[in-house]
RNA sequence: GCCGAAAUAGCUCAAUUGGUAGAGCAACUGACUUGUAAUCAGUAGGUUGUGGGUUCAAGUCCUACUUUCGGCACCA
């Protein structure tokens, strides 16, 4: 999908368009006010203040009409460049735009405006020369947008539009947009069964049905067996603990509001885990540690419980429990580039074999000027940053760096990706923490001797289960690579009656070797039945009529393709075992 | 949590200004015995998300709540 922002005509054009749409709803909303009308990757959006009057997704054909009219009357658009105090009093009517003028600096900035017909917009620019050129528009959606982002301040009115050069191209996105919904995952886990929620269960609490728990459970093993041969050693803890696990760790301190609220049993009080970090300081705490025995990678496929707001919800994507497939290495300062190292190896290895190409790398640092959220001192912080952009730059993939995201422990590497449908979240994530293993005074013991206190490097290559599986299923349109596919393959003989018992001979054969096979011997054509198996997604269709009976062999149609292919069972078998074994991606 | 929209059969959707809740698919029954994306016929399926209210009459109007969707905010 196309990204505004990085054309520059298109961005030009789309920021004009923001002008057009405002001068519009000025028209018809005369007491409007007008805060900010950026550029965004899909497009624009202006945010408005319209007192009492609220739009709905029905007023925006009449907006657009509006522009239309306005684009129409092909008036030129005059940049004037202005100063300060004559900007004050020509936008003295709108407090936003005179929030915005006052907070500039006349020195730094050149002040400029940008007049169409009866419409005057103060703006940076630069702007297409004639209304006429906004044409190829459309608005998209209108919803609610705190003033400067912040919660605490007033709740605007949000329009968001997209803007092209020709018709064509705005149709093709529109179609995009369009594919983009029958490619959410909230969509195929209906259609394939793969999760149900269930309002009596309770929101944000996904119950995965037959279908999805097989993808669940084999992404489980995939991913432990990995970690089992990069020395990694799995533990099991509850998905609770006493409040004073979380008041020492400091998480009730940081994140109570994220956390589901206190339990009160007898004369204890428990909490539901928001993550599983201070259990696993606790079990490392059960021995004595030299320094030979570090780095020391503890692992779990944890459930954890937050209390995520109910307006951030999302399928499975975002949810009020879910599985980590987290770990936490124990390391001496010395050990953090390797074992990073190893970290961002592990992840790479996981995406290319399961085909996941369309991610970016962000490397969370602090800001050095906020002492308040970054305490520790400035050595330990600078020799973290540093190992991390070595690594980073020693790998050559490109990455951003975000000054002032890193959590207050320590920076933290994030593996983003984007959904079908909404905004961009983390898949992947690896954190340095030089606060927690002190917390808990954890500690090795030296060469020398001393007591020393390792670092934690927290990391999940699965953010979590879930997610992945959401990202997946997206990711692959539910079209699964056979080692994940749910069914793997449905048996049919061409004539139940003739054929049926070479069919159920074939199944029993293909489950006894261990594969995911199901039997479709039902009195129906065999076109319904393979439309059916298509409908679904399943890998393989294996029709056996007369011929294949009488020869002992196995027809087969993948997903997608037309032609069919005759195999030996022993070919066929030799065939699928490989491309399971070796979870080879599905061809496109 | 905030702004807005929505909720009708298992699924996807209909139902003029308030006037007897329907269709396709799926399910079930029967006939058909099928060679590469939908065989035919029949049956059953609903307190229209939940609770109040207005009205002779509510899927439709009002109201509160629940959940979902689009954004915002949040995301250890």
């Amino acid at each position: 999908m196309i990204n505004i922002k990085e054309h520059e005509d298109l961005s030009v054009m789309n920021h004009s368009c923001a002008h057009l749409l405002a001068q519009a709803v000025k028209h018809l909303y005369p007491n409007a006010k007008f805060w900010v009308g950026p550029v965004i990757e899909e497009g624009f959006y202006y945010d408005i203040d319209l007192g009492d009057e609220v739009l709905t997704e029905e007023d925006l054909p009449k907006i657009e009409k509006e522009m239309k009219k306005c684009s129409k009357d092909n008036k030129r658009i005059i940049r004037e460049e202005i100063s300060k105090e004559e900007a004050l009093e020509k936008f003295k009517d709108d407090p936003y735009k005179v929030d915005l003028i006052s907070r500039m600096d006349e020195n730094e900035v050149v002040i400029s405006m940008y007049t169409q017909g009866d419409f005057t917009d103060l703006c940076r620019g630069p702007h297409v020369e004639s209304t006429k050129l906004l044409k190829n528009f459309k608005l998209l959606k209108v919803s609610g947008a705190y003033w400067k982002g912040d919660a605490k301040n007033k709740m605007l009115q949000r329009i968001y539009g997209i803007c092209f050069d020709n018709p064509e191209d705005l149709e093709k996105h529109l179609q995009e947009l369009e594919e983009a919904k029958e490619r959410d995952h909230r969509k195929i886990g209906k259609d394939l069964g793969i999760y149900m929620m269930s309002d009596l269960v309770g929101r944000g609490l996904p119950m995965y049905l037959p279908n999805g728990f097989i993808l669940w459970h084999e992404l489980e093993e995939y991913i432990r067996d990995k970690e089992i041969k990069r020395g990694y050693l799995h533990v099991q803890t509850p998905p609770l603990g006493n409040v004073e696990l979380y008041k020492t760790s400091g998480h009730l301190a940081h994140y109570k509001d994220a956390m589901f609220p206190i339990m009160q049993v007898e004369d204890e009080e428990y909490v539901l885990r928001p993550m599983n970090c201070p259990h696993h300081m606790v079990m490392y705490d059960n021995d004595l540690h030299s320094y030979r025995d570090l780095p020391l990678r503890i692992a779990e496929i944890a459930r954890d419980c937050r209390y995520e707001t109910s307006g951030s919800l999302k399928g499975v994507e975002r949810v009020r429990t879910f599985c980590q497939n987290d770990s936490h290495i124990f390391c001496t300062p010395d050990q953090i580039g390797d074992e990073f190292k190893g970290v961002v190896d592990l992840i790479l290895e996981v995406y290319e074999e399961m085909g996941i190409t369309d991610y970016k790398f962000e490397l969370s640092l602090r800001d050095p000027e906020d002492k308040v959220k970054y305490h520790q001192d400035d050595e330990m912080w600078n020799k973290a940053e540093d190992a991390l952009r070595k690594i980073m730059s020693d790998y050559g993939v490109p990455y951003e760096e975000k000054i002032g995201e890193a959590a207050f422990y320590g920076p933290k590497l994030d593996v983003i990706v984007k959904p079908a449908v909404g905004n961009e979240f983390a898949l992947s994530t690896c954190q340095i923490d030089f606060c927690l293993p002190a917390k808990f005074d954890l500690t090795y013991v030296d060469n020398d001797g001393s007591k020393k206190t390792p670092v934690v490097l927290h990391r999940a290559v699965f953010g979590s289960i879930d997610r992945t599986i959401a990202y997946y299923l997206e990711e692959t349109k539910g079209i699964l690579p056979l080692w994940l596919a749910p069914k793997q393959m449905v048996v049919m003989p061409v004539n139940s009656e003739f054929q049926g018992n070479y069919a159920r001979e074939v199944s029993e054969m293909l489950k006894e070797k261990g594969f995911r096979v199901f039997l479709d011997d039902r009195n129906e054509k065999l076109g319904y039945r393979l439309r059916e198996a298509q409908t679904k997604k399943i890998p393989y269709t294996l029709i056996l009529g007369d011929n294949e009976k009488n020869d002992k062999t196995i027809s087969y149609r993948l997903f997608g393709e037309k032609e069919t292919t005759t195999l030996s069972q022993k070919d066929f078998i030799k065939l699928v075992r490989e491309e399971v074994d070796q979870r080879k991606l599905f061809k496109k």
